[in-house]
DNA sequence: GTGGTCTAGACCACA
DNA sequence: GTGGTCTAGACCACA
């Protein structure tokens, strides 16, 4: 699982997702720091490195990173390469969505009268319990 | 309240929202026929009507529906038009994707190590009560 | 005045700047939109028909509307254009931009002993008068 | 702090700055000759051992000495090393640069229509008064 | 070597 | 027609 975790598995990239690639770059290595596999400092894939290895165009992975940067994941310098930056409020910021999420949900589910707690039970969530 | 709850409100299209156009129909209809408002049997507007009401394209509405007839929430008769299909599964359906929706979220939580009864805590959800 | 206020000034690019061409746009674009030439709600240049006003390549203003967009300056609806966006707070957050960088400048002075106040009458600028 | 005022605490430089490091360099030492922390006539590190000091590649340093050189804060003797320009009209030019920025901003205040009176009285200016 | 900007041109989704 | 994504390839600034 090492290089999995890593990233190293090449070409992880669905081409039939409808969402755009330089997204789907984006929501792994988020996800990839948010779990703390890339530490902080950590220095990222080159752009053009990480391009070769998804057969994908390097200005798709600029695109990416560049995203990256923007939402705080990472910081880039020219000549050096692109790092991970320190975590930041980067899990409460995630949280923050999730919570937002979670909550559009139960309010769907109630709007055309499906029990809340029935349908957590049903994916397999459970009320005062470990749930793991 | 009741043109209103029938979607006779007019131009209720969000333009300014990122979903496209067909897609804000598509789901409007969804909502109203899974909640009853529009009953099984029912005609829909015509897509010229509708398109008039919105002050939109013909195409996009033609759009919405073949995109809500596709889903199972209607069915057309050539030459008299649309109209919501009767019992059916929707419900279940909508069910379903609630739930799958749901879980993505929860693994999402635990896979950055965010305790789910928490988030849920966070958005108002309160364990063995009432909900509302 | 006219023309040259709404940016038809033909090509007002300048290649020679050492900002990139879409920082230009970005700045320029954000100008009219603060002091009100454009107001909200109206609509934008096409991408394609500015990027040939300004004889420069359609993807780098495209870069430039989602700048704008992602600073709250506009949104933009595929397949209808890109919009103006209400108020907000974007004069909130200029003013707090340029405080800022006042702020850097005052600093910058006494470090190395100019006294602000003499620095501010160099440029014009005269206390306790209107200003103008 | 003696040291540190001349620039030998190791390694100053912010890696995580946008900014070049050649910049930052550039910026640091026009600060340390203007305050007069380095005195006309002294002489500056070596290239090679503030690379060293600064963990940066030489030719990062090199650059920085050569826009120093050629701004006027430095001069090099072939063979002897780089040494701090003496009298000067620096701060007369450094002088002009601060109005210069200092204009700007209030032509962009003004421009939007925010009071410059009241934007420097948000960054702390207090008129008729020392200010420190 | 690294990242950043730009061009030319394609193809898609949407109205 | 509109904006959004992607590719291939160039050239620049920086270390």
């Amino acid at each position: 699982m090492y290089s999995a975790e890593r990233g190293r598995v090449l070409n992880w990239i669905n081409y039939q997702d409808s969402r755009p690639i330089y997204e789907q770059i984006t929501e792994r290595y988020k996800l990839l720091i948010l779990k703390g596999v890339l530490a902080p400092g950590e220095q990222m894939p080159s752009v053009r490195k990480l391009a070769m290895e998804l057969s994908t165009n390097p200005n798709t992975v600029q695109r990416a990173y560049a995203e990256l940067e923007r939402q705080g994941f990472l910081y880039s310098v020219r000549g050096r390469g692109s790092f991970v930056r320190g975590d930041s409020d980067l899990h409460a910021q995630k949280r923050a969505e999730l919570a937002e999420r979670l909550s559009a949900i139960l309010k769907e589910a109630k709007e055309i009268g499906i029990d809340p707690a029935q349908l957590l039970r049903e994916c397999g969530w459970k009320e005062n319990t470990k749930n793991d």
